[in-house]
DNA sequence: CGCGAGCTTGAGCTCTATCAACCAGTGTGG
DNA sequence: CCACACTGGTTGATAGAGCTCAAGCTCGCG
């Protein structure tokens, strides 16, 4: 049932050095500048679109790092919101806590990408921010990020088009948990995630799962014997090739074609 | 199997005027006013939380009213954004478009709510939006009221936690998508309903549902078939009473312990 | 009165969750 | 160095929730 070439250590193409160097490395050693103005992440991340001399309002603004080791909790549901966090490096979920005992993780945060925005609304985190591999995160006080748009207008409308793409993300996640059979669920998330590694200068078709099955089958609304199912399935038939977290995709317009396009 | 006083005239108790002048008018009537200054809205829509001298800021940029015939679209997917839409009067849904041909309603907004945030990020609407009734929209300038916001630091507070809040509400009905029953799903609506309808003033525990079997099933992820068979059994369980769109809520505990508190 | 849109109910089937067993890899302690 | 436990992944068997298809019903409207 299984290709077996896939468990023949010789025959897996996907630990090759080339790869190594870009979305198979933790990224964690990638960007070692400790402000916006020097980030390589500068181009993603909240400052994407300012002029140089705002950004170095910025750079005053998160000062403060924070490291979280995998599994380690960044806030908590219910902790009070007065801070941003920007990823740095590494990865996060964000996960609900239900009353069931089981949980829905609400969001996947890759490196440039925001966290907390939620939060502002309520001055409470709805939400659990835990790191899926070792990261680093910029702490953002909200308050005088607030200020800081006041002056610089750019900055306020970088804001309020981050806030907007989360919607709109969010929208698309209801699209997917509200709509799809598992099958898309799970190819849209390959081709999610390979658009966002791309989008951070990493190969797109060859990328390391930050998270387990289980995880996945909480984002996308599954059981985690179904997500394992799928990828096997997915394998089968050549449209991706998977050893544990290692993924690479084979055939993206396969993939594409099982989400259909909307 | 249904309840036959249900079935008989005489026996309907939701017909009775004194919710005819709250909930299950459809609201048109009920805020003649033209400018947010005097817009008995004011307290749940865009401007609340803002001094009256600011309110005046706010009037000019409100000026422009829309009306929209029950089915008739306010955007199309694919639109060029420049305008927010706030809900003056009626209801509306947000409708994705799945290749499938099926469609997938995201957004359920009534009066006082605001359309359109998720656009800001794009330049483009990703929605349709479509008059669950006859309604009526103030059409709001974004890069005007982007402007006052500069001026007026409590408009941009404002505007960020309407983002915001859009945002959690997403996350909610992600949790609701992702992890709840079908039961669990429509007794969850039910309250949302029921608790938005309060906020605005009406009656709680009976209203009007504004939309068809299918719509919200569109909404909730489920069939519309699967919508109607829970209904009835809401009902023969004696948790709701329920003529078509007509809806009271006689037993809002047990709806909230099907839903589980999370 | 007849028609159509929307709602209800039934029957059957499919997808996916659940339960369960097993495997691989890793870490731990004797 | 081996036994053991533990975490995460795979695969199978089974059952049930909810979808689909289909028929009939209600109500408002021309």
């Amino acid at each position: 049932m299984l290709n077996t070439a896939v468990r023949d250590p010789v025959a897996r193409p996907m630990v090759r050095l080339p790869y190594a160097r870009t979305a198979l490395q933790p990224a964690n050693s990638a960007c070692a500048m400790n402000s916006c103005s020097n980030c390589c992440r500068q181009g993603v991340c909240l400052p994407a679109g300012l002029s140089s001399a705002n950004l170095f309002d910025l750079d005053e603004l998160t000062r403060v790092k924070r490291r979280v080791k995998r599994g380690a909790v960044l806030y908590h549901n219910g902790d009070r919101f007065n801070t941003l966090y920007a990823v740095r490096s590494g990865a996060f979920k964000t996960v609900g806590a239900l009353s069931s005992g089981r949980e829905k993780t609400t969001g996947i945060h890759l490196s440039g990408e925001v966290m907390g925005l939620d939060a502002i609304s309520s001055t409470r985190h709805h939400y659990r921010a835990v790191a899926l591999e070792d990261s680093e995160v910029c702490a953002i006080p909200f308050a005088k990020l607030q200020e800081l748009t006041l002056r610089i207008p750019e900055l306020q409308h970088r804001l309020l088009r981050m806030l907007s793409s989360d919607i709109a993300r969010d929208h698309g996640l209801m699209l997917l948990l509200g709509s799809m059979t598992a099958e898309q669920r799970l190819a849209a998330f390959l081709l999610s995630l390979s658009r966002r590694y791309k989008r951070l200068g990493y190969a797109a078709d060859h990328f390391i799962l930050r998270m387990t099955r289980e995880d996945i089958g909480d984002y996308l609304g599954l059981a985690l014997e179904t997500v394992s199912r799928l990828m096997s399935r997915f394998q089968r038939d050549g449209l991706i090739s998977t050893q544990q977290r290692e993924v690479e995709l084979k055939d993206a317009t396969a993939l594409t074609e099982i989400v259909g396009h909307w």
